[in-house]
DNA sequence: CTTAAAAGATGATAATCATCATGTTTGATG
DNA sequence: CATCAAACATGATGATTATCATCTTTTAAG
């Protein structure tokens, strides 16, 4: 559904969200352990998202990743948007290269449903709520056991 | 959402059947053409689906590949199923590596309904429904124009 | 029974995506 | 103002996916 890169960067989020109080910054490494991800790769999937005004980053001494009240507000899809573009929701289903209402693929009607769920669900969920529920714990960001 | 070569697959699958009739089974050039994709890359997946009993083949003069009555009840779901497995039914939406309702990331209870609504649609579409639309004309298989 | 046209099988290359590594810039602190 | 811990930037490697090429097997037909 979505590339790993963005699964990456909305449970980074997630973490960084549900972490962050008291001004204290959150460390890479620290995320990435929460998150079971691999270092580097977050590192620079984090650069994108404050590029893009999703999370903050201050450099040096006490640095760290965080998220401001505003950017709580952010959609999933706002993340979405940003790391895998419009494909999922603009492309077709069957890789036509146009995905259109007037000359459309066998399945075009059948998927138009699916993909509005998925955008509304999408466009309907906020970082604020998902860091909330993280933090009652009753959801988890890495799989537990083995 | 679908890997190319899944997007290949069902494209290529509802060509043959929309195509076959009188016996004459369809070469591999003309499918490609008229769902323009690679020549070579749809022959080895077709081999795969052929493997499956999705569709049919013929070595030989006046050989090619056509579809029988039975098979033209394949679901799209075992087409999915055939070529990328059951991720996009059973993994985790933020890729945690084990999708679990007792343990589930923050977006699983968001996401059943979409990927429910989408194993329905795939589950209750048959190739020979497809076929029968593209023969009247109300869909396509490939972009037109540019 | 030879030929040629078709799919089948296998492996090679290319493109994309994911991951790793290395060095640079920033900024708090002593 | 020197130091060091952090993010930032860029490029290199590795893995996966998509595509291409080459050869083999099958089969109708002359
Ligand atoms: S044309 Fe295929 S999904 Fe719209
Ligand atoms: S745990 Fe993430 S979708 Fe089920």
């Amino acid at each position: 559904m979505f590339s790993k890169t963005c699964e990456y960067a909305i449970r980074a989020t997630i973490y960084i969200a549900s972490e962050y109080k008291n001004e204290e910054k959150i460390g890479i490494h620290d995320i990435c352990q929460n998150i079971e991800a691999p270092q580097h790769f977050v590192a620079k999937i984090l650069q994108v998202l404050s590029r893009h005004d999703i999370v903050s980053s201050k450099k040096g001494v006490h640095g760290g990743f965080y998220i401001t009240e505003e950017q709580r507000d952010t959609r999933l899809i706002d993340i979405v948007y940003a790391i895998d573009g419009d494909h999922v929701f603009t492309g077709c289903a069957l890789g036509l290269k146009q995905c259109s209402e007037t000359k459309p693929c066998p399945i075009h009607y059948k998927f138009k449903p699916v993909r509005e769920n998925l955008k509304k669900v999408l466009q309907d969920t906020r970082i604020r709520e998902l860091a909330e529920n993280i933090k009652k714990g009753k959801f988890v960001l890495k799989a537990l056991g083995i």
